[in-house]
DNA sequence: TATGAATGAGCATTCATTCAT
DNA sequence: GATGAATGAATGCTCATTCAT
C-alpha cells in the first residue's frame, strides 16, 4: 500500500509535470492561431480595401474576435501592421535568402534563372501579401525594413556572384539590380492582379537580361 | 439727360459686349488659376504625407482658399484627388505619346534608345508627381485609366513597331513590355525617392534589354 | 446724378467701415455666447456627476451643439475644463481681492468681519461653481492655481494686517490662515449641498475667531 | 484491521471534527488576508493616482490576484471602493467615538483639547486614507455614511456638552460644529499633503475657538 | 476558488461635408 | 463665389465585467 501509494504520488507528479507544459502548450498554440487569424483578417481587408480601408472593427469582425481581444495580442493598430509585415517577411525572406543561395555550386546563368523561377513562384503563392506589400510601400515611417528590399538585396547577392565570375560588366552591376527587380516586381504585380500564370515568364526574363531581346 | 442717358447706355452696351466675353476670360483665368493651385497643394502634401495625410483643411490653407471654396471647384475629395490625376495625366500623356511616335522614321533600336531617355526626361521632371502616382496605384476603384498604363501603353507601341521591323520575337513582346515597364517605373522610382540624376541609365536599359547583359 | 453717386459711395464706405467692425463685433459676440453655453453645460455636468461623468457627448448635447464644435472653441477635454476653472476663477479672484482689500482704512476687526461676510456671499452667488471647485482640488496635474488657493491667500493678507496693527499674535498667524480658510471653506462647502442660507453665519464665524466661542 | 481502521476512522471523524472549523478558520483568516491587501492595493492607487486612475488591473497586480479574484471578493468596483470606506471607517469611527467620549468626566475645555489632539493624531496616523477620503467626497451617491460625518458627529456631541454645561452659547453651537469641523479637516488636509507635523496645532487651534485670536 | 483572456459599450478625437453669411 | 464654423459619423483605444479552464 505503501509502495502503490508512492507510485500514485510518482504517477500523479509525473502527469502533473507532463500537463502543465501540456496545457501551455495547447495555450501557446490556441494564442497563435488566433493571432494568425488576426493577422489573415488585416491582411485580407488591407489588400481589399487599401490600408485607411481597413478598420480595426472589421478586422476584429472578419477574425471572429472582439475589438478589445486585438489589443491582447498587439499594442496598438500600428503594431498589429508592423507584425503583420513582419510575419510575412519571416516566410518570405528565407525564401529569398534560400534561392539566392541556391546554386552557388552553378555558374551565373543557371542560377539566375534558377532564381528568378523561385521567386515567382514564391510572389506567385504569396499573392495575396504582395498586393498589401505594394500598399505599404510608402509606409517606411514605422517599419524600416521592408520585403521589397530584400528582393534587391538577394538579386544583388546573384549579380556579385555574376560580377565575381566575370559574367557581368562591374560598371552595368547596380542598373542591373535596380532593372531585375523593377522587371520582376512589375511582372509579379501583374501576375498578382490579373491572377494569370505566365509559365515561361522566368526563363524568358532571364534570357532577355542576358542575351537581350533581340532578334539575332 | 436723356441724350447723355442713352449715350451711356449704349456706351455701357458697348462695353458690356465687348467686356462680358474679357470679363468671363478673366473669371475663367482666375478659375483656373485657383484650381491650380488647389491641385498643386494637394499634389504637394500628398507626395509628402501620402494620400491619408492631405487633409482638406489643410490642402486650402496652402492653397490660401478656405475649407468651403475647395466644394466650389470639385464634387468632392474624391473628386479632387481623381481631378489631380486627370490633370498631371492630360500634362504626361501626351509627353509620352510624343516619345513613342517621336522616331517613327528611326530604327528600332535608336527609337527605343530616345524613348527611354525622353521617358526617364519626363520623369525627373515631374518627380513630386510620381511620388502620388505610386501612391495611388491601389487607387483604381474610382480612377479607371491610371498614368502607369499610359507608360505600359507607350512602351507597347514601341516594342510592336520591333515586333513589326522583325527586331523581336512575338513571342516574347508581351513580356518584354511589362518587363521594359517595371524596370523603367523602378529606376524612375529609385530616382524620385534617391534624388539622384543616372545620366547614362538610359543606354544603359536599353543595351542590357537589347543585347543582354552578358559579357562577350 | 455724379454728386449723389459719389455720396453713396462714401455712406456705402462708410457703412462698410462701421460694418465690417460690427459684423465681426457680433461674430466675436455669438462666438462667446457659445462658449459659455458650453462651459455652463460642463459646469453643470461637473457638478451634478463629477468630472469623471461629465462626457463630451452629454456636455455638447446640453450645450446645444455637435461635438465637433467642442473641438473649435477648445484644444481637448483637458482644455475645456482647464478653461472653466480658469474662466470662473477670473470671476472669482477679483471678488476675493476686492473683498481682502476692501476695508484698508478699517481696523482689523470689521475689516475681516466684512471680509468673511464678502466671501460667503460671493460663495453662495457661486454655488455651483463651487462643487466643481470642490471636485477638481486634487486634478493639480493640469492646472496650478486653483480658487482655493486664492482664498488662502486673500485670508492671509487680512491676516498680516491684523499681526501689523497688534492684532493678532504672529506666531498663531499661520495656523489661524489655515483654521479660517478649512472653516470658511467648510461653512461654504454645507451651505452650496444643502442650500440654506446661514444669515448670520458671517458674523458667528468672526466673533468665534476673535473672541472665542466661550461663554464669559 | 477492522479495529485499526475504526480507531483510524474515529481518530480521523475526532480530527475531522477538530479540523473543519481550524481548516475554515485558517480559510477565513487567509480570505480576509487577500481581502486586506485588495483594499490595500485599491487605497495606494487611489491615494496616489485618484479614483479615475486607480483601475482594476493595476490594483490586482499591485494586491497580487488576479483580476476575476476581485470578483470574488467584491461585487464590482464599485461595492469594492464602498467597502474600502467602510474598512477604514470602521477603524476610525471607534476611534473618534473615543475620543468623543474620552474625557466625559473632564470640563468642557480640557475635554475638546484633548479631543482635537487625538483626532489629529488620528489624521496623522491615517493620512494615506486621509487623501482617499477627500478623493472620494463627491462620490455620495453610492455609499451613504461618510467618515467626514463622523468627525462632524464627534464634534457635535462634544459641543452639546459644551452647551450643556454652558460653556457654549446654543445659538452658536451649529455653527461651531461645522466651524471647528471645517478647521479640523483643514488643518488635517495640509498636513496630508505637505507631510509636515504641526505639534502645537492641537492646542492654538483649541484656543482660537475657545478664547479667541484676538491679543489682549 | 483562482486565473487572465475575451468581451463590447463607452470614450475622446478627427475630418469630409454642409450651409448661413 | 468665398468663407469657415458647425456637423456627426467613424475611428482607435480603454477598462469594468464575464467566464471557460
Amino acid at each position: 500500500m505503501v509502495a502503490s501509494t508512492r507510485s500514485q504520488g510518482r504517477r500523479a507528479a509525473g502527469r502533473a509535470s507532463q500537463r502543465v507544459p501540456q496545457v501551455s502548450a495547447l495555450k501557446t498554440q490556441l494564442r497563435e492561431a488566433v493571432r494568425a487569424r488576426i493577422l489573415d483578417a488585416a491582411e485580407e481587408l488591407i489588400a481589399a480595401r487599401g490600408l485607411h480601408g481597413a478598420g480595426l472593427a472589421q478586422i476584429a469582425r472578419n477574425a471572429g474576435v472582439a475589438v478589445g481581444t486585438l489589443y491582447n495580442y498587439f499594442e496598438d493598430r500600428d503594431a498589429m501592421i508592423r507584425a503583420l509585415f513582419e510575419t510575412r517577411r519571416a516566410v518570405l525572406r528565407p525564401k529569398l535568402l534560400a534561392a539566392a543561395a541556391n546554386g552557388q555550386s552553378l555558374k551565373f546563368e543557371p542560377r539566375l534563372r534558377q532564381f528568378v523561377r523561385d521567386v515567382l513562384a514564391t510572389c506567385d503563392e504569396h499573392r495575396r501579401f504582395l498586393r498589401v506589400a505594394i500598399e505599404a510601400e510608402h509606409l517606411k515611417l514605422t517599419s524600416p525594413p521592408t520585403t521589397p528590399n530584400d528582393l534587391t538585396g538577394a538579386i544583388d547577392t546573384i549579380v556579385q556572384a555574376g560580377v565575381a565570375e566575370r559574367a557581368i560588366d562591374p560598371k552595368r552591376a547596380a542598373v542591373l539590380v535596380t532593372v531585375i527587380a523593377g522587371a520582376v516586381r512589375g511582372v509579379a504585380h501583374r501576375r498578382a492582379i490579373e491572377g494569370s500564370d505566365f509559365e515561361a515568364d522566368a526563363d524568358t526574363i532571364v534570357s532577355i537580361f542576358l542575351d537581350g531581346a533581340r532578334r539575332r
